[in-house]
DNA sequence: ACTTTCTTGTGAAGCTTTTCACAAGCGTCT
DNA sequence: AGACGCTTGTGAAAAGCTTCACAAGAAAGT
C-alpha cells in the first residue's frame, strides 16, 4: 500500500486513509504500529516513505533472503517466475526436485537438482527459507530433512499440517481450504 | 485430516487426537465444533464419517461450485491443473484472458475466452465464484465486472485489497505476504 | 448391576484484541 | 502570538476468544 502511495506521488497518510484501503479501522492501524513505536506526526499523519522504511527494517526485509524451492511441479514453476519475488528481496538459490525427468531441467539461470542433494545445498547455500511445493505425502519428511539442515522457515503449500519444532514459524497456503472458506460464507449467508 | 483418518480405517476419533494433528487444543476443537451442534459421543470420541459429512454440509461442500479462472498466466495454470480442485467439488467451468496470443488456446477440455465475455460467461454458465489470478493494476476492475454479473465469492492472488459489496466474501492468498511473515518471525526471534 | 475409564459439551474464568474517546502535538491562517 | 483544524498515541472500556474444569453420558470389564 505504501508503494502504490508513493508511486502516486504521496507524501503523508493518514491512519484513516490507511483503514479504508486495507479493510480496517483507524484505531487499528494506530494501535498496530504503537506496538514497534511513534512513527507518525500529530495533525499530519505518517510520512508515507519513512514508515515504508520502517516498516521494511521491523519485517526484517533489509536484507536478501536466501530461499530454496522443493518440488518443480506446476506450483513451483508459477513462484520462481513470479517476478515480485526477487523485487522484494528473495533470492531462489536453488530447485530441487525428486523425478528423474526433471532433474537438469534448466529454469532461468538455476539447474534443477536432485532432492537428495537438499542437505548440502540448504548449508552450502546458506539457505534460510525453504518453499515446500510436493505432494502432500512427501511434505512431512521433506520438513524434517531442512530442519535438520538448518532452515529457519516454511512456506508450505502441501495440504497437510506438517509437524516441527515450535521455533521453526511455518506459513500454510492451502488453496482449496480458501475457496473452501468462500463456500462456507456464501452458504451460511444463505441459511441464517 | 478426516479423510486421511478415513483412508487410516479409523472410525472414530477424539479432540484430543485432532488437535494434536491441527496445532490446536482439545477444548478449542470441542467449542468450535459445539457452535454448529452436537456431533460426538460421550466416552468414545467423534464417528470419523459422521464428523465428515456433516462438516462437509456445513462448509456447504455438499454441492459442486462452478468458479471461472480468470488469468491464464503461471498461476492460473498451476490452479488449473492443481487434481484436488474438481475433486474437491470445483468445476473450472471457463477461462478468460485479455492476452489475444492466449485467448483460443485449449487448457485440457476448456479453450481459453476474452477477457470482454467475463460477464456473458458468469451468467450464462451460472458462475459462483471466481479466482482472480491478474495483475495488482487489473484486479479491481475485473473484481466489480464479477461482482455485477451476479458472481457470489472472490478467491484474489492479485497484491492488492479489493473493494467490493461486503456481503462478497473474498479470500486473498498474497504469496509474497506469506514469506514476509515468515521474515518478520525470525526477525523478530533474533531481536527480542 | 456396579465400577472403572474415557471423552464430550459447556458454563465460568482468564486472557487477548478491538474499539472508544480524548489529551497532546503539529502546522496553518489571521 | 493566538486560535483553529487535524491527527496521533494511548489509557480505559467493551467485545471476543481460549482455556479450565467438571457434570453427564457411553462403553467395557468384573
Amino acid at each position: 500500500m505504501l508503494e502504490l502511495l508513493q508511486d502516486d506521488g504521496g507524501v503523508t497518510v493518514s491512519s484513516e486513509q490507511l483503514a479504508r484501503r486495507g479493510h480496517t479501522t483507524a484505531a487499528q492501524v494506530r494501535k498496530d504500529l504503537s506496538h514497534f513505536g511513534s512513527f507518525g506526526k500529530r495533525g499530519l499523519g505518517y510520512g508515507v516513505d519513512e514508515l515504508k522504511d520502517r516498516l521494511r527494517i521491523i519485517l526484517g526485509l533489509d536484507r536478501v533472503w536466501r530461499v530454496i524451492l522443493i518440488g518443480a511441479g506446476r506450483i513451483g514453476s508459477a513462484l520462481f517466475e513470479y517476478p515480485d519475488f526477487k523485487k522484494r528481496g528473495y533470492d531462489c538459490v536453488a530447485v530441487v526436485d525428486s523425478d528423474p525427468a526433471k532433474i537438469g531441467q534448466k529454469w532461468g539461470e538455476r539447474v534443477i537438482r536432485p532432492a537428495e542433494e537438499l542437505e548440502s545445498l540448504i548449508k552450502e547455500l546458506h539457505a534460510t527459507l525453504v518453499i515446500l511445493a510436493v505432494p502432500a505425502s512427501a511434505a512431512q519428511l521433506v520438513a524434517e530433512r531442512s530442519v535438520n539442515a538448518g532452515v529457519r522457515g516454511i512456506l508450505n503449500f502441501a495440504p497437510v499440517q506438517i509437524q516441527v519444532p515450535e521455533d521453526i514459524p511455518v506459513e500454510n497456503v492451502n488453496l482449496v481450504m480458501e475457496l473452501e472458506a468462500l463456500s462456507f460464507q456464501i452458504t451460511r449467508a444463505l441459511t441464517p
